[in-house]
RNA sequence: GGGUCUAUAGCCAAGUGGUAAGGCAUGGGACUGCAACUCCCUGAUCGUUGGUUCAAAUCCGACUAGGCCCUCCA
């Protein structure tokens, strides 16, 4: 398995620190409205690299963090808690607010068939362990207390740097206009790691600490996620690339100091879904989410489908064409598998079968190529290999996939009779050359998202979404 | 200003030194009462420009364009 290292900037050969086990943490989203669609590009993006892993036989132990405390509002940085935000817009508690997008959140990757991570904590299950972990980074001399609040000294770690490939002298402090210099800190770029006074006044959840009543930073929450449920040594770290600077920078400040050797060895960064205009963001205020999308229409897992023919470290542009032009490939994709079912013959080929895995195994292990992926799937479609080894190897294939190939719609008895008895009557009406007649029949059906089909052998229908 | 990534046909995209996979769309054909479905055929010298090499889309340099990051973000 070849894999793309933010670390070194290379592609490299990806060796878990234990041979039985390769853990994974991937950011989760912080809940305070419905995922973004991009957001949503980088869960299918891990949830085919977890799924990949495993069939190439790793034993996979996952674990997500849910953020529901402790972020900054929107683009204006001066405001509240996002959370406070959405919760006084929506005249709820902070926690009623991160229940509820919570399990919007899951009902997002079950309908796009992403596997829920092994672990998923909270942020404030684990204010325990924050605590544990800044007291040591206090004690060892890494962090410093300030105007009340707990920072990050990132002079004392001199690898600071090495994640994001930049210099000191090369930022820029609060390039944005928007953003204000915090003038407890000893350097610019320290960061907070509990906060007890902070700009943002009627945080609603705080916790007692040895520091003071407060609430924790913004990045402690995973890297103690990680390491409380992970271990010490933790094979690949995802995100968003926006991520790669400052949060997971910071991650690895504080857990390396923490543990007083190297913690992740493999950083995944996804790219971003941008619109025409460039990036597509939460807090841009577009409310581009999974429901809007079905409102239009669309099934979830041509969105899906859309994201994997591309590839995870490109930038992939939105809009509702190239969606559209997905909803084509995939009806067109999934009725040329049900052809291969409804007429399945002859005994499984494993021999042959095992010469498409192994190319399948190999587009995957080419830094996770989810479009060559998909084109050994059309290579099998279009392959000589008998009906059933087909069928085999899709359903294997769409174990890492997951996109629904084999789902048909159960057709209830009673809509199947009528339907066939239309069709019936549509062929009576073509026998008696009442075209006219026939072409309504068939209108009818259309209209009920029936689609007919007449071939050699005699017409079929196909039940579209 | 700095960092970082990208640049292959209308769109998505493979390619990791030996003369451009695949998917969708388009056009043509077969099938059809007409369609749809299905099947067959149909397209690019790889942003520009130098260099390395017997040989470059593939390596190196410059340039151009664009994305993202520089304390909310996936």
């Amino acid at each position: 398995m070849k894999l793309y290292n933010t670390l070194s900037k290379k592609v490299e050969e990806f060796i878990p620190y234990d041979d039985n086990m390769v853990t994974m943490y991937t950011c989760g989203p912080t809940v305070y409205y419905y995922a973004h669609i991009g957001n949503l590009r980088t869960y299918i993006s891990e949830d085919i690299l977890e799924k990949g892993l495993r069939y190439l036989g790793y034993n996979v132990k996952r674990c997500m963090n849910i953020t529901d405390v402790g972020h900054l509002t929107g683009d204006s940085d001066t405001g509240e808690d996002k959370l406070m935000t959405a919760a006084k817009k929506e005249n709820k508690s902070v926690l009623d607010i991160a229940k509820f997008y919570t399990d919007a959140f899951f009902k997002d990757l079950e309908r796009l068939n992403i596997k829920k991570p092994d672990i998923i904590s909270p942020a404030t299950e684990n204010i325990d362990f924050y605590i544990k972990m800044i007291s040591k980074l206090l004690d060892e001399g890494y962090a410093y207390e300030s105007g009340g609040n707990i920072y990050f000294d990132t002079s004392k770690y001199e690898d600071y740097y090495k994640l994001s490939g930049r210099s000191k002298n090369d930022l820029f402090v609060a390039v944005r206009d928007d953003v204000d210099i915090d003038n407890n800190k000893k350097n610019p770029f320290d960061f907070g790691l509990w906060f007890t006074n902070s700009k943002f006044k009627d945080q609603e959840l705080k916790w007692d600490s040895p520091f003071g009543y407060g609430y924790p930073g913004w990045h402690i929450e995973c890297s103690a996620i990680a390491i409380q449920n992970l271990g010490e040594h933790l094979d690949i770290h995802c995100g968003g690339v926006d991520n790669i600077f400052p949060h997971h920078t910071n991650e690895i400040a504080q857990s390396e100091c923490y543990l007083g050797h190297k913690w992740c060895n493999y950083w995944v960064h996804m790219e971003f879904l941008n619109d025409k205009s460039g990036k597509m963001s939460k807090s841009k205020g577009d409310s581009k989410d999974l429901n809007s999308l079905i409102e239009k229409g669309y099934d979830p897992i041509v969105y899906r489908y859309f994201c994997l023919q591309s590839h995870y470290r490109k930038v992939l542009v939105y809009s509702l064409e190239s969606l559209d032009v997905a909803t084509n490939a995939y009806n067109k994709l999934k009725s040329k598998i049900k052809n291969i079912k409804d007429n399945s013959t002859g005994n499984i080929d494993y021999d042959k079968a095992l010469v498409y895995q192994n190319k399948f195994k190999e587009a995957f292990s080419n830094d996770m190529n989810t479009s060559m992926m998909l084109t050994v799937l059309y290579d099998v479609i279009k392959s000589d290999l008998n009906s059933n080894t087909k069928l085999y190897l899709i359903k294997d294939f769409d174990s890492v996939l997951s996109l629904s190939l084999f789902d048909d719609e159960e057709i209830p008895e009673e809509l199947k009779k009528y339907i066939l008895s239309k069709i019936e009557e549509r062929n009576k009406a073509k026998m008696e050359k009442d075209y006219t007649k026939a072409d309504n029949i068939r209108e009818e059906l259309l209209s009920k998202n029936i689609v007919i089909k007449d071939t050699r052998e005699g017409t079929i229908f196909e039940v579209r979404k």
